[in-house]
DNA sequence: TGCGTCACG
DNA sequence: GACGTACGTGACGCAA
């Protein structure tokens, strides 16, 4: 390298100016972003993030490098009018079509980098700066395109970077500029390295080959002799041409029996000048950064010194400090304008669905929607797609519309549509394409649907889940249409209004073309103007990691576990319904002879009636409505009073519940298709960050029973195969211990011990050895209860005691561990400031009802802060196993399959030879799931076990 | 549709 | 000492 520094050369070097006095008209300058990257990454000590451990020293050093330069860019006379930074993309260019070992040499990125590639980004865009990249180009191609576009409209080009390959750009009005080391490379320097002008370092590049982009050349020729020769024979054809006239005779040889690998070389390293173009140059102008946004996410990455010289001026942004609190929420968006549904567009024909593909992919950033025929993404056919490219464009893409039944009359409506296959042909490169961003709400449902038709929409992003990142607590639902009303004070058009409702409800696709386009695109549009407008809020907020870490992955996680579904044995099932009916018509009888007349058993109303009217028993609590409560406690505190009919009734309700919810409706779940069940998970539907499980919910199928576990057997593994639940022991204790720093409780966590037996040895002095098994139970009783926000009241009701003396357990509970008070009371402290709680991994809960005006309900509320960083964290933690469970089992070989989630328990089916494996697997990266953002001061303890089904396997 | 009840963590 | 009470879910059947 013939690195030569320019004498005397001010920091930054004033170019010659060769255009009009008051420079041209543009002046571009291009960064290197990948250059960048890599030497911030390797210039750097491995740096974390304080707060949690995320590896940014890569962020950190080329948010240091991009500051300079805006800085040192503002002092010079000749600034830029236009500036981006261009990334490469990951996946294959044209470049590897050529020739398979293109590139083949280099390593993949180091762990810690890999996550820091889209903050970088993030990192581009909150300085203000344009990021570009295009999947199929290197960073080298696109720079390229932009340098010849703008050198041949008379503009100025700099190239910020070091990459030899980039010389070749290099001209009269190109420069290329490596800030590492203060050279600026001109005609002048590019003929001291490669011996030739600009124009012909393609040749000798093509000539001496490149070890490192494994770019093969011709076997023994640098650079000084491909210098010679194209300086000789003019160009590299004519050399190739005349190579017989060559003197010496290797050399000859090697340019005769090389000449196509040399073809092939001049191919490779010759940049793409037609590469189109991401963004136009217009939109490339330099713009101040939103002084917010920057500080913002100055912060939230943990560069307080940067953040700091950015603030104070540091000759760029005019930025005052970052606000301490996030930017007011506007009323309503019109910067987008009002929401047209009349202006959609219905793409019936190739061409102008290819227009719409060209558009999306030009924008970078699209919103879709799928719509189908079902519910249940499982089974869900696909009736047709919408998109949006901007606000208010946008267009439905009809693909399986019908006419309803054949009863139509009149003549029938034109239904011309882009066959099926065709739109997924053209849609798949779109949705596939890693430089364009997907944005759907809810988008686990359209994952599926969209992997039935072979189509692995990435990336993706949801709206749902930003919503509810920002403000769970805040609302019951981040459903579509609420943040529509909520964001955009816009009502979407209801499905009832297209479908109906009801029994006369149609299939989306006998909706007639017209509506099913203002409806479709309607929802595409609005999910793009609600991210446009919710996802800056992310950073502003601080809560990027919690939605890229433990939200952004998730849809695809569970997409997979639903579509994996879990087998049951029907058989198994019904033979339970059958011995259920048996004995609640035996109870039924019973029940009428005990109340001397026959009640609907069903009834809570007419158990009460009979139970305190006609039998005359004293109720002993009343329901919220006033009504004289029948349930279990009530019921068994009748019982041990010595009454009959209210054992008959508890046994009644048992089978009439097992048999009712589990036994006949799950047999009825079982898909024809696939013979197994396929539950649906929802995201963004708890206040602490668990999931939830619907149609069927199979996260509390009976346990505690022993009638109950049968129905557990009927879960069972595919032939050959076993089923692996794996569990954490503990865990909301052990997060207490964490969180709450109990010295106690972390000393029996870090010893093994029984929890429940310790913390009645420490409250009642009593050894574990021979403790009796009651001490143990009410000291798990006020465990949980901790949990859960202890009171009296509440713990006497689990023990069945009188509340004073569950009052003293709590009093000395609290004597033995005085950190859990001081835990329980900074955090009420906390929630009644803030109005919100979070979890050690960021996630924030907001608790509205410490705010209200009845007491009660702010009790409620205190109660529910002490919970929720608990079970929220548990709920991180799992989903953190989760997101890294598919890779670790594809890195392990295994063909085991991630089914089912039950908060702290992940269920798992595999070929039985692979059990132990397993076993060893899921331990391993469920037990390692806080790191390495949290260090955890207790152990976390999985047990795992294999069984043919599921009740064996727990 | 709201309520009571009960299955789970 | 009030206040109603453990935290978080979903599904069922009844009664309106």
């Amino acid at each position: 390298m013939t690195d030569t520094p320019i004498a005397d050369a001010p920091p930054i070097p004033d170019l010659p100016r060769d255009a009009t006095q008051d420079g041209p008209a543009v002046r571009l300058y291009l960064v290197d972003g990948s250059g960048f990257i890599f030497r911030a990454f390797h210039a750097l000590p491995p740096l974390t993030r304080k707060s949690d451990g995320l590896p940014i020293g890569a962020v950190s050093g080329f948010c240091n490098m991009l500051w300079k330069l805006l800085v040192d860019m503002k002092a010079q006379d000749d600034a830029p009018t236009h500036l981006a930074v261009v990334f490469d993309h990951s996946e294959k260019t044209f470049r590897n079509k050529l020739y398979d070992k293109y590139k083949a040499h280099r390593p993949p990125p180091p762990e810690d980098l890999v996550p820091q590639f889209p903050l970088v980004r993030d990192a581009t865009r909150a300085f203000g700066v344009h990021s570009l990249e295009l999947p199929g180009y290197e960073a080298d191609d696109i720079i390229a395109a932009y340098a010849c576009k703008v050198r041949d409209m008379g503009g100025e080009v700099r190239i910020i970077s070091s990459d030899k390959d980039l010389m070749q750009l290099v001209g009269d009005r190109v420069f290329m500029l490596d800030t590492m080391k203060n050279l600026l490379i001109g005609r002048e320097q590019v003929v001291e390295k490669f011996g030739v002008q600009p124009e012909k370092v393609v040749e000798v590049q093509a000539l001496c080959g490149d070890s490192v982009d494994n770019v093969p050349g011709a076997p023994g020729i640098g650079i000084k002799t491909a210098a010679l020769l194209i300086n000789e024979y003019g160009d590299l054809d004519t050399l190739l041409a005349r190579a017989g006239e060559i003197k010496q005779d290797k050399r000859r040889q090697t340019l005769i029996d090389f000449a196509d690998q040399i073809r092939l070389s001049r191919q490779l390293v010759q940049l793409d000048c037609d590469t189109p173009l991401p963004s136009p140059i217009d939109d490339l102008r330099v713009a101040e950064p939103t002084a917010e946004v920057l500080a913002a996410f100055l912060e939230e990455m943990g560069l307080h010194t940067l953040g700091r010289r950015v603030a104070s001026g540091g000759g760029g942004a005019t930025a005052p400090a970052a606000p301490s609190t996030p930017a007011p929420r506007p009323t309503s968006v019109t910067d987008h304008g009002p929401i047209d549904v009349t202006k959609y567009v219905c793409v019936r024909d190739l061409e102008t669905l290819d227009a719409w593909i060209a558009k999306a992919h030009a924008a970078g950033v699209i919103a879709f929607d799928t719509e189908t025929d079902s519910l249940s993404s499982a089974n869900a056919g696909l009736c047709g797609v919408s998109l949006a490219i901007a606000p208010g464009e946008a267009c439905y893409i009809p693909v399986g519309h019908e006419h309803e039944g054949g009863l139509e009359f009149d003549a029938p409506a034109d239904l011309t549509q882009i066959t099926h296959d065709e739109v997924i042909a053209r849609l798949k490169p779109l949705l596939e394409d890693p430089a364009v961003l997907k944005v759907a709400q809810n988008a686990k449902y359209d994952i599926a649907v969209l992997s039935r038709q072979g189509i692995n929409v990435s990336p993706i992003e949801d709206t749902m889940l930003i919503s509810y990142v920002l403000e769970a607590g805040l609302h019951k639902s981040h459903g579509m249409d609420e943040l529509s009303k909520r964001w955009l004070e816009h009502e979407p058009i209801p499905f009832k209004q297209v479908a109906g409702t009801g029994k006369a409800q149609k299939s989306f696709k006998h909706v007639p073309l017209e509506p099913a386009t203002c409806y479709a695109a309607e929802d595409a549009d609005v999910t793009l103007r609600l991210y446009l407008l919710l996802r800056p809020r992310l950073i502003t907020g601080g809560l990027l990691t919690v939605y890229e870490t433990l939200e952004r992955p998730m849809p695809a996680v569970l997409a997979q576990m639903e579509i994996e579904g879990i087998r049951i044995d029907p058989d198994q099932l019904a033979r339970l319904s059958h011995d259920f009916s048996v004995r609640m018509t035996e109870l039924e009888a019973q029940a009428y002879e005990l109340a001397g007349r026959p009640f609907n058993l069903g009834s809570p109303k007419q158990i009460g009636e009979v139970l305190y009217q006609e039998m005359g028993l004293a109720s002993k609590k009343t329901t919220a409505t006033g009504a004289q409560g029948t349930d279990a406690s009530i019921l068994e505190d009748l019982a041990a009073d010595g009454h009959a009919l209210p054992r008959v009734l508890l046994d009644w309700r048992q089978l009439s519940k097992l048999k009712g919810t589990y036994t006949d409706n799950l047999a009825a779940a079982i898909s024809p298709r696939t013979n197994r069940v396929h539950t649906s998970y929802a995201l963004g539907a708890t206040t602490t960050g668990r999931l939830s499980s619907s149609d069927p919910n199979l996260q509390n199928i009976p346990v505690r029973t022993e009638e109950g576990r049968k129905i557990r057997k009927a879960f069972i593994a595919e032939p050959g195969h076993v089923l692996i639940s794996a569990d954490y022991s503990q865990i909301e204790l052990r997060l207490l211990a964490h969180v709450g720093d109990i010295p106690q409780l972390k000393k029996a966590f870090l010893e093994g011990q029984d929890i429940h037996a310790a913390t009645a040895s420490e409250m009642f002095g009593v050894p574990i050895e021979g403790m009796p098994a009651e001490t143990r139970r009410r000291a798990k009783a006020i465990n949980f209860g901790i949990v859960y926000g202890i009171s009296a009241f509440g713990l006497a009701n689990q023990l069945s005691i009188p509340q004073d003396e569950a009052g003293a357990y709590i009093k000395t509970y609290f004597e033995r561990f005085p950190g859990i008070r001081t835990y329980m009371d900074r955090t009420k402290q906390a929630v009644r400031a803030q109005g919100f709680v979070s979890t050690i991994f960021g996630r924030k809960i907001n608790i509205p009802a410490v705010y209200s005006k009845s007491q009660a309900e702010r009790a409620f509320g205190d109660r529910a802060a002490i919970n929720a960083p608990l079970q929220g964290a548990a709920a991180d933690i799992i989903r953190r196993a989760m997101i890294r469970m598919p890779a670790a089992l594809k890195a392990s070989g295994l063909k085991a399959r991630m089914l089912l989630q039950v908060h702290d328990e992940l269920v798992f089916e595999a070929p039985e030879a692979e059990a132990d494996a397993l076993i060893t697997l899921a331990k391993q990266v469920m037990e390692h799931a806080a790191e390495p953002v949290v260090a955890l001061s207790v152990p976390l303890v999985v047990d795992a076990r294999a069984a043919k089904n599921w009740d064996d396997a727990h």
